[in-house]
DNA sequence: GAGTTTGAAACT
DNA sequence: CAGTTTCAAACTC
């Protein structure tokens, strides 16, 4: 630096040090601490403990939680970042000091990035001509409150990150740091806020957007500092070239960090990710880096998630920058994901009203991001989400997959029944895509899921007519995607008997539903949950997986590839008559299992495998359909057989695989439902989601549907599967078969299977319990 | 789109 | 538990 500039800045800085921006950043720094803190015990709450109720609003839990999750391990690992970096310890000593320190921040934060040298600088001046840019860009694509959103964002995401009250001092520094950083995207925020704002709103957009994420990160310790921040707003508005100024003299680290951050929100849409990570990361020497890197993945990211993976391998040093992109955009997909639930998660309250109003407009951004991310590799087709989602949005959640399983959560995962709701919906199977494609880009299920979501919440609504919706579901679910979002067409039963699929899938009914009299609504909860539990009285698997897999059949499956299908197996049974179980009538061949002793049907055909144990698959059953068949039918039925010749032969044997399989329903594509609903819904969805898109999270995730499956645990850690087939269960199938391996947590049911159902109702329960 | 078939769910 | 009815999905035309 040259002695001049630093002069001038010394010579600003005391300026500023008076000024509102200095107020502003002190005020910052104790904000976050706070918190961090609730954010924290919501994770806690959020955690499995216990799966959320079907009925409930589990969906949004566990996007809460995963984004959380998300969230914290990059804090856990960014605050051991910063612990190693020596910069920060420097400064801690200064911000150890107080909030009143603070202030000072700035100036100690300019020093830094002196003493840290001119690449700092080089990194900073790259990035401010950049935040010139995305003072541009932000204008335009964020009016009012967008462009708040980000800043709020990043510093909530830096509070949730750092947020650590009660953390020894040490951490404590980290968090200052990383709030001078967030502090620093805050007034950068400002500016460009300040810059754009004078169209409208101004101030308050901001402080809008601010709220949304505030809420749960924002938390003024007093009103008065609310309004204090207002009253920065306001004046950085009038004090825009100062706040330019001021930004410039800023440390660029931290500000092209920020700014990074925003870029890539603006890019992404999410921007909170992005920011976490600006925030994780210290602004250590690496930051530089990384603020070099953040550009660079800036620039990726409109193109490819992968092509940043492929960069992370690439250079060992940048390694750890990259995987924190990759994190990021993983996380920011997730987030993304949760933040569109979340939002709730830590914005639930994330202006609704704003989000609404943005929320169009940030899941295509969102969306668009996911897909300019990359649109990961292997999710990349298929929502997950949806399914798991779909039942009890709970599930499948994922999958989500379909509104319903929105339903359970009537508040916030409910809402993807609304209108809304499917919105949220989509969003969530996006960002369950997102999440999932990250992970597991092979996974199948997944991408039911997901796309079900999608096309829910995109185009299904306008379909009034239940016939048409069937028809769109059809032509969804033909491609054995849809399936997650189920829709029922219910006239005398309200959705509140066993009739209803989407009851018996634990998911609310939401818009795509033709249903007349419909109490299956999140409005109705208390009715719905009676019924259940009626009905549950009477039969306690009622809502259990209609299919399970059974370990003991695994042995069969060694025997026989052909049987393999017998590895799962309808929980009851079928009792078809007519239908020689080549037709979803049958709910064995509906749930691409074949029958079993527990079968009573008649004439027996079924494809997936015989009661008798004759072949299933098999070219037998290829002539059998073709005979049973009712062209179509039989057409499909060889399809589905062939498809499952081919991955089930070879899967088959694999429990796993079962669900792996494409189900017959291939065509139709009734999700799992049921099978997001045996596994406590909502837990499903989010640990599809979670499987997918975070490693901990499908691990933890999987780890409580283990727990929920008692006996099947120990075959799915067998082995065979794993959360992640688990998810990909969930996705493409039918419904059954996803339900089952879903169920079990992954595992298979058979009829121990069913013992384990019964424990895995519990999830159910929970919806009872939920209420 | 209307109607029929089918089998599960519910009821007796 | 068995038989019957009700129901909604699956299927056909």
């Amino acid at each position: 630096m040259d002695t001049p500039e630093r002069n001038q800045i010394s010579a600003t800085l005391s300026k500023f040090e008076d000024s509102p921006v200095f107020n502003y950043i002190n005020s910052l720094s104790p904000i976050k601490p706070v918190k961090s803190v609730p954010i924290s015990q919501t994770f806690n709450s959020l955690s499995f403990s216990s799966p959320p109720s079907v009925f409930t609003s589990p969906h949004v839990s566990c996007l809460k939680e995963s984004r959380f999750l998300r969230r914290h391990n990059p804090l856990g690992t960014s605050k051991p970042k910063v612990s190693s970096q020596d910069v920060n310890k420097d400064h801690s000593s200064e911000e150890t000091l107080g909030d009143s320190t603070r202030a000072h921040h700035n100036s100690s934060g300019l020093r830094e990035n002196i003493d840290k040298g001119i690449i700092v600088r080089d990194a900073s001046i790259e990035i401010s001509s950049e935040h010139i840019k995305f003072s541009a860009e932000l204008p335009l694509k964020y009016n009012c409150g967008s462009p708040g959103y980000a800043p709020p964002l990043c510093g909530d995401e830096a509070n949730s990150l750092f947020e650590l009250p009660g953390e020894a001092a040490s951490d404590v520094a980290y968090v200052r740091e990383d709030c001078k950083t967030d502090s620093v995207d805050g007034e950068m925020h400002l500016q460009e806020i300040c810059q754009m704002e004078p169209k409208s709103e101004g101030p308050e957009c901001y402080w809008d957007g601010l709220i949304p994420d505030a809420p749960d990160m924002l938390i003024f310790n007093s009103p008065g500092e609310a309004e204090a921040f207002k009253g920065l707003m306001h004046k950085s508005l009038d004090s825009s070239i100062r706040l330019s100024d001021f930004m410039s003299m800023l440390p660029h680290s931290s500000m092209n960090n920020g700014r990074k951050m925003h870029t890539v929100d603006s890019v992404a849409s999410s921007s909170e990710l992005e920011i976490e990570d600006h925030c994780s990361e210290p602004i250590t020497a690496t930051a530089t880096d990384q603020m070099q890197n953040n550009l660079a993945n800036v620039a990726l990211e409109t193109s490819n998630p992968n092509e940043k993976a492929n960069d992370q391998v690439v250079s060992v040093t940048h390694r750890a920058i990259r995987r924190r992109c990759l994190d990021f955009e993983m996380a920011n997909v997730q987030r993304k994901n949760s933040d569109d639930n979340s939002n709730t998660g830590s914005n639930t309250s994330e202006s609704d009203g704003r989000n609404t109003a943005n929320e169009k407009q940030l899941l295509t951004t969102k969306r668009s991001g996911n897909s300019q991310r990359g649109i990961l590799p292997g999710i990349g087709l298929h929502l997950n989400a949806l399914a798991a989602v779909k039942d009890y949005r709970g599930i499948q959640i994922e999958k989500l997959s379909s509104g319903r399983q929105l339903g359970l959560p009537n508040t916030t995962s409910l809402q993807i029944c609304t209108s809304q709701e499917h919105q949220h919906l989509a969003l969530v199977p996006v960002s369950s895509e997102g999440d999932l494609d990250p992970l597991d880009h092979g996974v199948q299920p997944n991408e039911d899921c997901s796309q079900p979501s999608a096309y829910m919440a995109g185009e299904d609504f306008n379909q009034n007519s239940p016939r048409k919706k069937r028809q769109v579901q059809r032509k969804m679910e033909t491609p054995g995607e849809t399936e997650g979002c189920k829709r029922c067409n219910c006239k005398k039963s309200k959705c509140l008997k066993l009739y209803c699929e989407c009851f018996a899938a634990g998911v609310y009914c939401i818009e795509p539903c033709a249903c007349q009299d419909c109490f299956n609504k999140p409005i109705h909860e208390d009715t719905v949950l009676q019924t259940r539990k009626q009905i549950e009285s009477r039969n306690p698997l009622a809502f259990a997986p209609k299919v399970i897999r059974s370990s003991d059949t695994v042995p069969e499956i060694g025997d026989d590839p052909n049987k393999t299908p017998a590895s799962a197996r309808h929980k009851r049974g079928c009792n078809c008559k007519k239908s020689s179980c080549l037709k979803k009538y049958c709910e064995c061949y509906q749930g691409g299992v074949g029958c079993s002793i527990s079968c009573r049907c008649e004439g027996c055909k079924n494809a997936f495998g015989r009661k008798d144990g004759s072949a299933p698959v098999g070219l037998e059953t290829e002539t059998e359909e073709a005979e049973a068949s009712d062209k179509g039918v039989a057409e499909k039925a060889l399809q589905n057989t062939e498809e499952h010749h081919d991955s089930a032969t070879v899967a088959t044997p694999l429990r796993v695989s079962r669900s792996m399989l494409p189900l017959p329903f291939s065509s139709k594509g009734k999700p799992p439902r049921s099978f997001v609903t045996t596994i406590s819904g909502s837990a499903l969805f989010a640990c599809q989601k979670l499987g997918k898109s975070n490693s901990l999270w499908s691990q933890e995730a999987a780890k409580h549907f283990q727990t929920v499956p008692d006996d099947e645990m120990p075959d799915i850690f067998g082995g065979d599967i794993s959360p992640i087939s688990c998810i990909k269960t969930s996705s493409p199938n039918g419904k059954r078969i996803s339900s089952p391996n879903c169920d079990m947590g992954s595992s298979p049911s058979r009829r121990g299977g069913r013992k384990l159902i019964l424990q895995s109702i519990p999830s159910f329960p929970s919806l009872t319990t939920h209420p």
